[in-house]
DNA sequence: GGTTTACTTAAGCATATGCTTAACCAACAA
DNA sequence: TTGTTGGTTAAGCATATGCTTAAGTAAACC
């Protein structure tokens, strides 16, 4: 997950259809690389969880997974959480008598 | 930075660090790879600005730079933000008379 | 039926990544 | 001063990653 949020293109991606659902080849349209390597890249947001594609008729439709999103974000949160609880104990260290 | 926090080793030893300070072979301990490969992953996380690093005698400790962490928890929330204003257009959308 | 459009598959390739081992150095400790 | 500890440097290597081109397939269009 982090891993596929890892490539720049990728996160590109991701912000494009941040914005609404969008086809293979829209989401072409502004990178410089061929077809193949954008596909490519969709497979690893897919397989990551972040994204879910579906086929109709010969177009793709690609949409963000925010289930996904949302657990690299947690990850985040639990280091800042558990970072936060040290402070505290810190914090409730200093205040005790004689620890100044 | 998310290709910083891409490899489980480089998150282990975040989740480690969120939890306060620590020296290269204090991460290494839980590790089950070489002291070498363990300061490359440190370098990683050093350059992403992700974390720390300040050597005093000959021990080199570690710790968490929030500021960066909190780089990539707002991208994640501006792409939520971007999807929210999306699902609210289409809400507003969907309100207007005659579009049921 | 023939052609374009929208992908898909497969193969190959250059560079990056994540290790390893083998020396090396510098701060303590005995 | 000799060893030990904590880390560093360098070189090499196997696998992974991010592309490419070339050749499909299959739905729409004319």
């Amino acid at each position: 997950m982090f891993q596929a949020l890892a490539d720049p293109s990728r996160r590109f991606m991701v912000e494009r259809l941040s914005r609404g659902p969008a086809s293979v080849s829209e989401l072409a349209k502004p990178l410089t690389m061929s077809l193949p390597a954008v596909v490519q890249h969709l497979q690893v947001l897919e397989n990551s969880g972040l994204i879910r594609t579906e086929k109709v008729g010969r177009v793709r439709t690609c949409h963000i997974e925010w289930a996904a999103m949302q657990t690299a974000e947690q990850w985040m949160d639990e280091r800042r959480k558990s970072w936060e609880r040290r402070l505290d104990r810190l914090g409730e260290f200093l205040a005790e008598d004689g620890n100044q």
